[in-house]
Parts: C-alpha cells; sequence; structure tokens
DNA sequence: CGATAGATTGAGAGTTTTCAACCGATGTGG
DNA sequence: CCACATCGGTTGAAAACTCTCAATCTATCG
C-alpha cells in the first residue's frame, strides 16, 4: 500500500542490451492466460516487452491476492529463477502481452555472462522484499481507506493507463470488492477522485495522499 | 503466517568458514537494544552468532509488527546492505545477542572476494521474498485462529527455546494480545497446546496444523 | 516479598464482510 | 448500428470478526 517513489531506476524500463536480447525467446500471450503457474520448476525468466502482469495467489479459502504488478520493460519469473526454487504464484497476463523468454539451467550463469542484469535483479529483488514487507506492516496498522487510497496510487504509477478494477484494488489491499466501491465512492464525493466509466481518474495524487495522512491521524 | 519448511538449508545455521570469519567484527548487545534502525544506511551485515533478532517496523498508528526473525547462526541487515539502500526496519535484540559485523563499501566487494557468501544471501533474499508474500497472501485469506496457529509454528520453529510473547505473536501476524490470548486458551482447553508459566508448549506440531486445516475447510 | 511486565477475561463497540438484489458499461453478433 | 449478453459496479441491511477498554490476575525477577 505505501507509495515509495524513491529507488527511481526500478520504476523505470529496464534497456536490454543486444547482445542479451538476443538470447532471448519473443512469445506473446493473449489477456488472461498464465505465463506461469504456482507450482512449476522454473528455468528462466522474463521481459516483458508490452503489457501487463499480475503476481497473484489464492488463499485457502479461494481468495484470490495481488501479490505483485509488472508493466512493460521490467521483468518477472525472477525470483524462483534466482533461488532455484519452483514458482510460488502465478503470473497473469492483465492485458494481451509480449515478452522475451530468457532460459539459463542456473543463476550462476547468467551472473557469469551477463553480471550487469543480475546485478539489477538483485536489486529488485530487495525492492520487492521491501515492499512486501511494507504492505505486511500497512495491513496491521492501516485502516481499509487508507489501504485503499495507497493501493489505488501504487497501482495507477504502475499503469496509469490500464483500467484497474475495483476487485484488483481490492486483492491487492486484502478488501472485498464492495469495501473498494464504497470507499471510492466516497472519495469521489469529497472531489478527490473521478470516475470515467468504471475507470478511476486521479487528478491529483498529492491531495489523495494528504488525504489519507490526514485520516491516519485520527485512527 | 504460511509454515514452509522446504529450503532446508536455509533453515539451519550457515558455517562461516574461517577467511571470511576473520573479516568480522565481534560485538554484542543486550536484550532491548538495536543493532541498527530503520533509516539508518547500510554499510555491511551481521552474522549471528548467539541469541535472536527480530525486524520491526511501526505502523502510523503506533502499532508494531515483526516482520522477520533471525536465529542464531543466520545473518541479519543484508537486505539493505544489498540493496544499497536505507534500512527499512528496526533490528532488535530479543535476548542478548553476539554477533560479527561485515563492513564492506560495496554488495559488488563481496561478490568478488566471497562469491559464496554472496550466493547465499541471494537465496536467503527469495526465501524471504517467498516467505513475506505468503504471509500477505495469508492476510486476506485466512483467519485470526489460522493465522496464530501457524505463527505459533513458525517462531517455535525458528527458535523452540524462546518463550514467545503473546504480543510477538500477535506483532507477527496482525492480531491483538488479547486476541492472541484468547485463541491459545481455545487451543489449550482442545489439547492441542499447553502452557508452562507464560510458555506455550507444543507438543504436537502436526495436530495443530492439520486442526487449522480443517478449520480452513469451513471457512 | 514486592514490583513489574505480561496474561486473562468480559462486555461493548466498530469496522469490514457477507449476501442479495439491482444497475450500468462494454463489446459482440445479428 | 442496435440489441442483448456479460462482466463489473453499486447499494443496503444484517452479520461476523476482531478490537478496544478496563479490570483483574499471575509469572518472573531483583
Amino acid at each position: 500500500m505505501k507509495v515509495t517513489v524513491d529507488d527511481s531506476t526500478l520504476n523505470q524500463s529496464y534497456i536490454l542490451d543486444d547482445a542479451f536480447k538476443s538470447k532471448g525467446v519473443l512469445k506473446s500471450i493473449p489477456k488472461g492466460l498464465n505465463i506461469y503457474t504456482k507450482g512449476k520448476d522454473s528455468e528462466g525468466f522474463y521481459y516483458i516487452i508490452s503489457g501487463l502482469i499480475g503476481l497473484v495467489d489464492i488463499a485457502p479459502n479461494g481468495v484470490e491476492s495481488l501479490l505483485r504488478v509488472h508493466s512493460s520493460g521490467t521483468f518477472t519469473g525472477y525470483r524462483s529463477f534466482l533461488s532455484g526454487d519452483k514458482c510460488n504464484a502465478t503470473s497473469v497476463a492483465l492485458t494481451d502481452v509480449t515478452y522475451l523468454y530468457f532460459e539459463f539451467a542456473d543463476a550462476s550463469l547468467l551472473l557469469k555472462d551477463f553480471p550487469s542484469i543480475y546485478k539489477y535483479l538483485i536489486k529488485v529483488l530487495c525492492h520487492d522484499l521491501k515492499i512486501a514487507e511494507q504492505r505486511l506492516n500497512d495491513l496491521s496498522g492501516k485502516r481499509v481507506m487508507n489501504r485503499i487510497i495507497e493501493s489505488l496510487v501504487f497501482l495507477k504509477q504502475k499503469d496509469p493507463e490500464y483500467p484497474w478494477t475495483r476487485r484488483e484494488i481490492g486483492e491487492f489491499c486484502s478488501a472485498t470488492t464492495e469495501t473498494v466501491t464504497r470507499t471510492l465512492s466516497k472519495l469521489e464525493k469529497v472531489g478527490l477522485i473521478e470516475k470515467s466509466g468504471r475507470d478511476i481518474v486521479v487528478s491529483c495524487i498529492d491531495s489523495l495522499l494528504d488525504f489519507s495522512r490526514q485520516q491516519e491521524a485520527n485512527y
């Protein structure tokens, strides 16, 4: 939920050099299908050329959660690749996606041949852990409204074009779609957001975040 | 909350070789003090010789959360070190702690001189991210009772000797101490745990987890 | 043995969810 | 280009969890 826009380089596209790019296999997948599925063995990782990807998992009660979002110009599937683990969650195409698949028998090979990519992935990993732990902290200490506001800002920053649904926002911050709807309606009433069809328009991120902080104050 | 005992090597002590060990500065700190504090610049990382460390953060409303636990034979402070970031949370000594401090100007130096340590830390990082995201998933899809049960098992596995308090268990899974108390009382009534003074004795982890799964079924 | 931190218990409050019904947007086939 | 099907969004009322607050108890330790 927390919005951290520091580590600026990590929020920008990573530009692949040609030597590395040529190692990748070009693939594409339509909206709704999975790039990889929880439990699968990892033998490589992916670079998103265009489109948007969600990393999702399902709780035993059937509730889905949106763990991460990967936008174009970034990677996905690196956690399991770097650890040599099985995939822990499922990578879903939220839009039609074009991507490069990089296969390596082992993470050490990547380190040997393309150290800069390897090191970049480590930074991403560190950043992901930071975000995940911030979200854990937020889940215990913040009311739904603040979680929703911050998630909205976070997701909109990840992809301002994509029409995030109430469901996805809720899956990102542990709220039901009904609660998200109600919260957004309140925010619209106060003039902090607008609705355009189903989409949500955030005119001024700062006033939204100010409002959120204000709410926290009288928690 | 989820208990994953796969990645077995990561739950064991990491044995330092002498060459590396000699680079470390021996330090110790009494229970209750911080090894490092949120916001601090990172210039190295730590290896715990004895004792137990908690990584904590505080939500804006003042509620503390227990993000990670590092026991003897493992490292702490590596996330910020590897990313070159500031520390994101505070490392508290839960007991008296003896540790080695390893200072490096840069993570690349560690990789160059001690690649095996570097690679091990990457695995740990991957594992931490996995756990953190499992916990995020659990927080949206599990009731307090299950979160408490799984946290109890998890923490007891991290350190079976340490008398985990209701507060700490609650801070780990986003519950109040009162709720933890009530839940533990129920579990005691059913014979799944025992209390010995303030400490909690888990005689059979498996029946506890079975019970948890059973609860999930009729969610 | 007293002091203190942690644990327990109860009653009441409050946030968020659940369930159910209905509405509206989007997009597709005729 | 319209009609309809479908998916997503909205709203309300009721229920359910979990928390809050306050009082009391009890380990633990100097």
